[in-house]
RNA sequence: GCCGCUUUAGCUCAGUUGGUAGAGCAAAGGACUGAAAAUCCUUGUGUCCCUGGUUCGAUUCCUGGAGGCGGCA
């Protein structure tokens, strides 16, 4: 049933977010609590790629047919997508999706993309290519302690808050220095979720056991279903670790055993199974530490449903 | 059968000129200001293969044994 135009403009836009790990079910329970009246908005930091499919648990045509997927296959794999991209490219959707007359169901694993959107997106001005570069080429030319004593003189309050060793962060606010001639600490940071959506937010936990065992069974389906034959179409294409979308795990194992020369496939079987694992360990650590939200197994669809209805998510049958 | 090397953390291996030990990886916990499947921080873990001897004291030196690897038969 649609709302009059008068009531959508005075409510809330509602959005449903689903958090889950890697091989947590999060497609299972979409299509058997979603099918009718919601629309997907992937959060997934790899599956924006196009090409990335079978490493990145991509859903398969068969479930984007029956539910509207949207920033799935948005970019080249070459191309740089960020958080901020994808809370600008989220709003556009929810919005979108609200006229409509549908819920937005916002899922994946990428915490960090979930709490840009729910807390709102930093104020700091995005990565500049060229000064990005002009960073790095600093940092490789005057070592690591240099830019950190260099962060200390331009941002104290950044250089505190940052471990020296982290030169990833040290690196991104000596950036942002440069970008803006302002100290990353200056731009405020919300700790409060934003208040002009209305979020439902729902997350998804299983046994360590019992996830370690399903992340073993979808790498070994990953590779019955041709991962190789995946990256081998990747390489031909000239793709290498340079592309940001083979930062994920599964493509960036292949291209170090062909760096390294012969390694065997149970060997980079088992490096993707522990990154994995490793991987969704870090995204429970931070999902945890922001999100005041509802945790439920995967399997217990009939609470996530009673839930929902609660919170007043309305779906059409 | 003989000769040589070897046995130390869950794994790969350092080390102690004799005073009961430490790296990497794994594991567990944590951080996260437009790269986040990224990046980083913290923390254990031990019959030092067994046996006897020398010694105040042996994982360390010596005797004998067991397992592993290599060579010669």
């Amino acid at each position: 049933m649609m709302k009059s135009s008068t009531e959508r403009t005075q409510t809330k836009n509602k959005a449903v977010l689903l958090f889950g790990p890697t091989a947590s079910g999060k497609t299972a329970l979409t299509e058997a609590l979603f099918s009718e009246g919601a629309e997907i908005v992937n959060a997934d930091s790899v599956q924006v790629y196009r090409y990335l499919d079978i490493g990145s648990a991509k859903p398969d045509d068969k479930l984007r047919r029956l539910i509207p997927h949207h920033l799935v296959d948005i970019r080249n794999p070459w191309e740089q997508y960020t958080a901020g991209d994808f809370v600008r490219d989220a709003e556009l959707c929810i919005s979108d999706i609200c006229s409509r007359g549908n819920i937005p169901v916002i899922t994946g694993g990428t915490a960090y993309y979930f709490r840009q959107l729910a807390y709102g997106p930093s104020s700091a001005p995005p990565s500049d290519p060229v000064i990005r570069q002009e960073v790095e080429r600093d940092i490789k030319q005057n070592g690591e302690d240099w830019a950190y004593k260099e962060l200390e003189r331009v941002d104290s309050v950044s250089a505190s808050r940052i471990n020296p060793n982290d030169i990833y962060r040290v690196s991104r606010a000596l950036e942002v220095y440069r970008t803006c001639s302002r100290p990353l600490s200056s731009f405020p940071l919300s700790d409060t979720l934003r208040d002009d959506i209305d979020f439902v937010i729902i997350g998804l936990k299983r046994d360590k056991k019992e996830l370690d065992e399903r992340i073993r069974l979808r790498v070994d389906m990953m590779f019955d279903e041709g991962l190789y034959d995946e990256i081998k179409k990747l390489v031909r294409m000239g793709a290498d670790e340079s592309w940001p979308g083979m930062q994920g795990i599964g493509y960036r194992e292949f291209l170090d055993a062909m760096v390294s020369g012969e390694v065997s496939f149970g060997i980079i079987k088992e490096d993707i199974i522990r990154a994995t694992r490793q991987y969704a360990k870090r995204q429970m650590t931070f999902f945890s530490s922001f999100a005041t939200c509802r945790f439920f197994h995967p399997d217990d669809i009939d609470s996530i449903r009673e839930y929902l209805t609660i919170r007043d998510v309305r779906l059409r049958h």
